[in-house]
DNA sequence: CCCTCGGATTGATGATTATCAATTCGAGGC
DNA sequence: GCCTCGAATTGATAATCATCAATCCGAGGG
C-alpha cells in the first residue's frame, strides 16, 4: 500500500471511529488488489465475500432486470460499496465493473460482520452510514419519478458543482453514455438534454460541463430544498 | 393499548432482540395516539421528532418535488416507518399522512436513539432494518428505471401475491389513484395497464384482483430473480 | 500526419406515457 | 331506492422518450 494509503482509508466515516488496534485488524485480514479496466468484480446474484473499498480507479455499479440493464452508481475513490449486502450476508443486488485500473481493498465480508459485532462504534457507524445511503435512494427514486430527463441533469450537474467546491467547471469521471444510464436515459437524449440545457446557463465542452448562470439552472431544474 | 397489541410490536424486527425492561421503557416513554383519516402527521423537511409504529390504520408516504409529488410507500399495520431520519437526526424525506383512521404509537426520537447507542441488540437489529429497507430501495429503483409501467404493475402483483401466502386472490388496500402514483404512474395509464395485463394472466374486478396464470404474467412482467 | 474506430451528436420516426375531456361506475347520504 | 359526488374508465391528442440511421468528432495507432 501507498503511503497515505491507510489514513485516507482510515479516515472514511466506517472507520474513523474504529480504535487503531481494530483497524489494524481490518488491514491484516484484508487484500489490497489491482484490476484492469473493464473486469467484472462480482455480478448480483452472488453471495457477499468481500466489502470493497475502493482506494483507487473509477468502478460502475449496475443491476438489471430482464434483458434491459441500467447503472446505479459511479464509484469515486475513496469509497466503501455494497455494505448492505455484507451486513446483511444476503446476495448482491447490483453487479460491479472496474471502468479504469482500479486498486481495490477487499475485506473479508465475515470479517467485518465479525468486527462489527465486537465494536459498538463501528456498528454506529455502519448504521449511519446505511441510513444516510439510504436517504440517497430515496432522493435517487424521487428523482426519477418526478423529474423528466432534462430536469434529472440539470439536478446532477447541480449536486457535482456542490460536492467539488470549486467555481463552476463539472469534469464528467466517466462517458455519457453511462452518464445516460445512471439518469435513466438513452445516450441519444443525453445529447438532447444537453443542449435544451444550453438554454439554462449551462455550457458544454465536451466532457467539461459549465454552470454559467446558476439561477437559471435551478428554476429550470427545481433542485431539492431539503439539505443534506 | 387493546390486548395482544403490544405483543405484535414487539414481534418487530426493531424491538424484539430488546430485553424486557428496555421495551417497557419505550413504551413507558411513547404515546399511543388515534388520527383521523386524511391527516398529514409530518411534512417532508421537519425535523423528526418520533419514530411512528403504525399499529392500525394505513399510512400514505409521499415526496415531493417542484409541483409534481409522488408516492413512496403505503405503510400498512404492524410496521414502524422513518426510521432512517431519527437515526440520523435529518430532516424528515417523505410527508406521511393517513390513508384511513389510524392509531399510531410515537416514540420520542431522542429516546429511540439514547436507547439505540445502549443497547447492541437493539442497535444490529436498526443496522439490519435500514440495511433492508435499502435493498428495498435499490429494487424500486430498478424497477422505475427499467421496466415499463405495465411491467411494474406486473411486478406489483407478483410481490403481493408472494407477501399473503393465499390463493391467487390480491385485495388492494387503497384507491387505485394511490397504487398509480406509488407505481409511478398516471391513474389513467393504471387503468391502462389493468387491461393489458388481462392479456396476460391477470383478472380485474373492481379492487379484487386475480392472478389467474402464474406463468403467464411472470414471463410478461420479468420478476426479480435474486430471493429476499 | 493520416487512418481507424468507437463514442457523441443530429435527424427522423415510433413507442410509451401524460394530459384533457367525457362518460361510467359505485359507495354513502338522504 | 334514488341522488350525488368522486373515483375509475375510455377515447383523443400531445408531450416525452426510445429507437434507428446517418454523420461528426477526437483519441490512439500506424
Amino acid at each position: 500500500m501507498r503511503t497515505g494509503e491507510k489514513p485516507e482509508i482510515a479516515r472514511l466515516p466506517l472507520f474513523r471511529e474504529m480504535d487503531e488496534a481494530k483497524r489494524e485488524r481490518v488491514f491484516a485480514g484484508s487484500f489490497l488488489q489491482v484490476f484492469p479496466p473493464q473486469l467484472t468484480l462480482f455480478e448480483a446474484g452472488q453471495h457477499p465475500d468481500f466489502l470493497h473499498v475502493l482506494v483507487d480507479g473509477l468502478v460502475e455499479l449496475s443491476a438489471s432486470s430482464g434483458d434491459r440493464d441500467t447503472t446505479m452508481r459511479i464509484v469515486e475513490p475513496v469509497t466503501s460499496f455494497i455494505l448492505a449486502a455484507v451486513v446483511n450476508d444476503l446476495p448482491y443486488l447490483m453487479t460491479a465493473r472496474t471502468l479504469e485500473a482500479s486498486r481495490i481493498l477487499l475485506v473479508p465480508a465475515a470479517l467485518v460482520r465479525e468486527l462489527i459485532n465486537q465494536d459498538t462504534a463501528l456498528m454506529q457507524a455502519t448504521m449511519h452510514e446505511l441510513a444516510l445511503a439510504y436517504r440517497g435512494l430515496v432522493r435517487a427514486l424521487v428523482d426519477m419519478k418526478t423529474r423528466q430527463s432534462a430536469e434529472r441533469l440539470g439536478n446532477y450537474l447541480l449536486r457535482q458543482q456542490a460536492r467539488r467546491q470549486e467555481g463552476g467547471l463539472i469534469q464528467l469521471q466517466a462517458e455519457k453514455r453511462l452518464l445516460a444510464s445512471l439518469l435513466g436515459m438513452t445516450p441519444e437524449n443525453l445529447s438532447r438534454a444537453f443542449s435544451v440545457l444550453s438554454n439554462h446557463g449551462v455550457r458544454v465542452e465536451g466532457s467539461n460541463i459549465t454552470i454559467a448562470d446558476h439561477e437559471a439552472l435551478s428554476a429550470f431544474a427545481h433542485p431539492d430544498k431539503i439539505p443534506v
